[in-house]
DNA sequence: TATGAATGAGCGTTCATTCAT
DNA sequence: TATGAATGAACGCTCATTCAT
């Protein structure tokens, strides 16, 4: 059968809206039970399509996941990125809290970031590497922009201020240090990372 | 009847060959196929016993993983303590070289390490929280021996530089930071970090 | 896409083969070692699919017992309806004689159709639920047919029918009164129990 | 070691005095889970012995069962001998309430009468048997002092008014029957086989 | 693209019962 | 009698992913 140019748009249009149905439907379900408690299952019956559909739109059920938290992520990067540039250590911490809000959320996301924080291969740097790799620019932007010391490059301390981050919220899903509360600790990291060291020390 | 104390070490004698005869299998199981490739099945037939008994022992196969891998991390640090006091970066990143080893000898290795970095409840801190505490307190002893910066704690400054070896094995495991090596990375970070700032720059 | 009947069909066909195979070698199995000795494990092997296939067509094992032995007591009971009726209560007790055979062969499929005789719920009225209704429904067929007590209804005469028949077998299945036999011991119940009572009595 | 009298009273003394504490924590249990829910496990730990110790009192876990159910409908048939002679079927079911309440309160409990109704072998005639074995004697003795049918022996017409017993409580377990009450039900069935056919009918 | 039955491979459970001490 | 670790043997489950249609 001839395909007119007429049919592949109404084809084309029905599969976006079929992916953007299942996104829809996974939002929803991600909102009453949480990124770990989300099923291929439930998504696909809620959208009203077939398993194998679902995998026709996604390679997998972690491209979904890369998707919903790397737009969350992105969201959070976007607010950060529109203010202005914090000019010190609190205020970035202030800027950063949605971001870090969202990747500790939940343990499962959490530990879903830093698998993807790198991809497998270089081609396919997904939505969540992305994320992380704008973080690490931004904040490098902002330490061009202040004064933080300058014995290294600001790239070098922007992946340590990342660094120093994740590392806070590996701590706050430790019962061993739970004592402290994530800001506080990222506070002291940063102070101790960020800043040029006083003399007297 | 009374029970002796004898009758109470015998009994629990018994239990502990069988716990180690689990164990010893399952270390010569790990050799052959690695972690990953674990079977509880063909830990309980190389002992000679039944699954039960295999989950009368352990809580769940993860439960032996933290056990097996706890010990082997916790030789390397044995080791690491036993030698001298490493004198400068180069040599700590020598001496640790055997716990980084441990740590990512396996992708699926090093995840379940940082999932049990931190444990649900303080009742129970296992074995593999246990050894990264272990770490941090080498490490301090190390910076104190040494002339490290002086502006912060020796245990703030530990804390970081397990902060940054776990992240430069994070980043090795991504295919986007595959150039640099773990090592190389792990020196710009840990001089960076341990160093006074030279005033210069 | 229009799913079209035949589509719809063809689904359906592959479901039906699979689920008549499971059946097939179930039947097979139970032929070689008995209701009691089917392992699930044994028939998905025979029938070449996964385990889990196996619990996507029946909810548990005995959800399959329960098809099994329902289609043999249905299959009595076809033969005892496809004869002619019954016209003495010895006519009877032949002619139910498969069908009490089938219910008494093992302890164990005894128990379960004493199990399953009910239902949890109306819904869930089963193949065996079933089959004892048929029976209940035949005999009061042929109570209608004959001469017998007129003072109760054909219906609650069959009830009774069935509740010696199911009395008998118990009693078969215990020491105690293991000197009478089934069938001797059925025709005394079910002589007291339908017959007119003889006057001079 | 020579064993004195005493001594072995006062170790018989203490090995009654175990038994008596398991039934008593058994007992205490049942009430709170029900029997099926009753786990050796639970009885040992409330005795405080060991599982073995269980094993040494009694031949399995179903012996206590037998003890305990025995001793319940033993002591409802208590009852209903104590009182006056029953003097009509509605007279009999209400008498026989309290046993034959015990006999339906489980599902699980029903079961288990029925499966040791008889025993394995004569040598054996449990608690449960037993009781049985009394609710038709019992049952012999009333129909032989009223007035029943007489063209069957009283004791025919006891083993047929328990087997309606048991029919009409199997029925109340099945949904498909729930609407008639358990004693509606057996006035039915007690009056059919118990009374003189009217001639009239 | 869409369908949905089938896959797969191992984990954890169950819990009455046994037996060496 | 008393102990309690060990047994046993199968069940049911999980659920993302595949593939023939």
């Amino acid at each position: 059968m001839v395909q007119t140019r007429s049919m592949a748009k109404a084809v084309q249009k029905r599969t976006l809206q079929t992916r953007a149905r299942l996104l829809s439907v996974a939002r929803d379900l991600v909102k009453t039970s949480g990124y770990e408690g989300l099923r291929v299952e439930e998504v696909v019956l809620g959208a009203g399509v077939a398993k194998g559909t679902f995998f026709a739109h996604f390679r997998d059920k972690d491209a979904l996941m890369e998707i919903l938290i790397g737009a969350e992520l992105d969201s959070s990067l976007d607010q950060a990125e529109a203010g202005p540039v914090p000019v010190s250590i609190p205020d970035m911490i202030s800027v950063m809290r949605p971001y870090h809000l969202c990747m500790k959320q939940e343990r499962y996301v959490f530990d879903l970031i830093l698998r993807y924080s790198g991809a497998a291969a270089i081609a396919e740097i997904g939505p969540i590497a992305n994320t992380l790799g704008r973080y690490v620019y931004l904040v490098e932007e902002w330490v061009k922009a202040g004064s933080y010391r300058t014995d290294i490059s600001p790239e070098l301390i922007a992946e340590g201020v990342q660094g120093f981050a994740i590392q806070s919220m590996s701590l706050q899903f430790c019962a061993l240090h739970a004592s402290t509360t994530f800001e506080d600790r990222l506070k002291v990291y940063w102070d101790a990372w960020m800043l040029p060291q006083s003399p007297s020390n």
